[in-house]
DNA sequence: ACATTAAGTGATT
DNA sequence: AATCACTTAATGT
């Protein structure tokens, strides 16, 4: 159990040292448990109930959203330092999560109990402020993503699409297959591979097989 | 060598 | 932009 947490305490100084006052990051490390979640792993899906918040403390977690004919759409991605704001409403009124969570790459995360949160609101400022932030942040992500949908075309999507994987992943060979990202966007494989090819044409990117690479997009 | 999966492409709606 | 139908290429067993 020392090691538990002592790898907790490592962990959440990493990314949340200045994020939190002493006291904060000390009930933390008490109540808190550490767990990794692999690439592709599901870390929450939708209608599970949600009974700890987690601070991710390395990696990067996909939010997405899935309707009843099991179309989905990409709403927003989670990276080291934030949280899910979402899934703490989640926690204290509705306990269902609404959005499925994916792990994008090899993900840590601290994993906070519901019961512990809410008192926390009142007794600390630091973390109050973190979770409005953690809303704001969350709500302006989905106005974009909106925004994305309705006014721009397919082909701009696509390029919005791989500039901010480049950006998320801190890749520019970006690891991933046509059909994946159809899935993302909500359209089918080959009109992806066909914009994908105009792009490579006019040199901006380069095709291989699993990996697309971005040259100046 | 064979099966499976990813990607490319013309034709049709 | 979506779907179908087919081909080609890469990878796994």
């Amino acid at each position: 159990m020392k090691n538990h947490k002592s790898l907790i305490k490592e962990n959440l100084y990493k990314s949340f040292k200045f994020t939190f006052e002493q006291e904060l990051l000390d009930e933390i490390i008490e109540i808190g448990t550490y767990k990794k979640i692999a690439k592709g792993q599901m870390f929450v899906d939708i209608g599970d109930e949600m009974t700890h918040i987690p601070l991710i403390v390395k990696g990067v977690i996909k939010v997405i959203r899935e309707d009843n004919n099991n179309d989905e759409i990409l709403l927003y991605f989670l990276e080291s330092g934030g949280t899910c704001a979402i899934s703490f409403a989640n926690c204290i009124n509705i306990k269902q999560s609404i959005f499925r969570g994916i792990a994008e790459i090899d993900t840590e995360c601290i994993l906070i109990p519901v019961n512990s949160i809410e008192g926390w609101l009142v007794k600390y400022r630091t973390w109050r402020e973190f979770i409005i932030d953690s809303y704001h942040e969350r709500l302006t992500e989905m106005v974009e993503a909106i925004e994305t949908v309705a006014f721009l075309n397919l082909d701009d999507r696509l390029t919005k699409y791989l500039l901010n994987e480049v950006k998320i992943l801190q890749k520019k060979e970006l690891q991933i297959t046509h059909q994946e990202i159809a899935s993302d966007l909500n359209t089918s494989r080959v009109v992806i591979s066909r914009i994908l090819k105009k792009l490579e044409r006019k040199g901006k990117i380069e095709l291989g097989r699993n990996v697309i690479t971005i040259i100046n997009l």
